[in-house]
DNA sequence: AGATAAAATGATAATAGTTATCACTTTAGG
DNA sequence: CCTAAAGTGATAACTATTATCATTTTATCT
């Protein structure tokens, strides 16, 4: 990765003024110090960024979201090879929500936890 | 909530053939069954059965992606109330993703979990 | 330093997923 | 069986993000 000016800025930003901004509210901080940047540029560096684990993006991994008809408390798993989306049951973190609730004092309506990885079926294919 | 033909379609595939399925892969389904149903109706339906609870929607809350300077391992809570996106420890959960690769056999390359409610300061406002 | 190849920029266009609009149709209760 | 409320679906709009590509910047190698 070269050196530049721009990602140097944005990285600024990010480390000492902005609580979890998205792209959007980076743009406007940059603007407001003057740094006129590309949307672009920004998210070109976003991504770089995080890839090089320099920093860390915040989403659900995927862009469309998935529709269930199971209302049971669970959680979910997306494989980066095959896309499939698989089941995980609740009971790999229990008192989450209880723990959450008394380290934060926040009132807790719902969560999610999404895992990604790869299956075991893509795991044995590879393997091979 | 008045009866609908679509609607009534919609939670049949969903409930009988389909495993997690984005609303794309909803379409397809419904076409491959005769049911043409225009893509309008699928999302409104999909929220409307959503929000009363009978589906669940599987996604990262918000459709931007969030930016973070902190790599550290934690999680995140936004608030319903203000949209501001708070950093929880990961001690909340502690051994998960232990418990969900032993119950799964998957290899997990990460996990996220986001919560959502109402923040203390949004709670006192409300309080008041 | 000067040449040059690789990487980065940013304006523009494109894409994907989803929501808004609105004229028309269906549903349900008096 | 009438009417108000709810639902439909074609079209357009919107938002967040990525692709394209000519131009500029950076790093390397004499």
């Amino acid at each position: 990765m070269n050196y530049s000016k721009q990602r140097e800025k944005i990285l600024d930003v990010l480390s000492n003024n902005a609580v979890h901004p998205t792209a959007e509210t980076l743009l406007e901080l940059l603007k407001s110090e003057n740094a006129n940047i590309g949307f672009t540029t920004l998210y070109r560096n976003l991504n770089k960024l995080a890839q090089a684990g320099i920093i860390k993006k915040i989403d659900g991994l995927e862009s469309s979201a998935h529709f269930d008809h199971n209302t049971f408390e669970h959680y979910h798993f997306i494989c980066e090879e095959c896309g499939k989306v698989f089941d995980i049951p609740a009971n790999v973190a229990p008192d989450l929500v209880k723990n959450t609730q008394s380290a934060t004092g926040f009132d807790i309506a719902g969560h999610d936890i999404v895992f990604h990885g790869i299956c075991i079926e893509c795991k044995q294919k590879k393997g091979q």
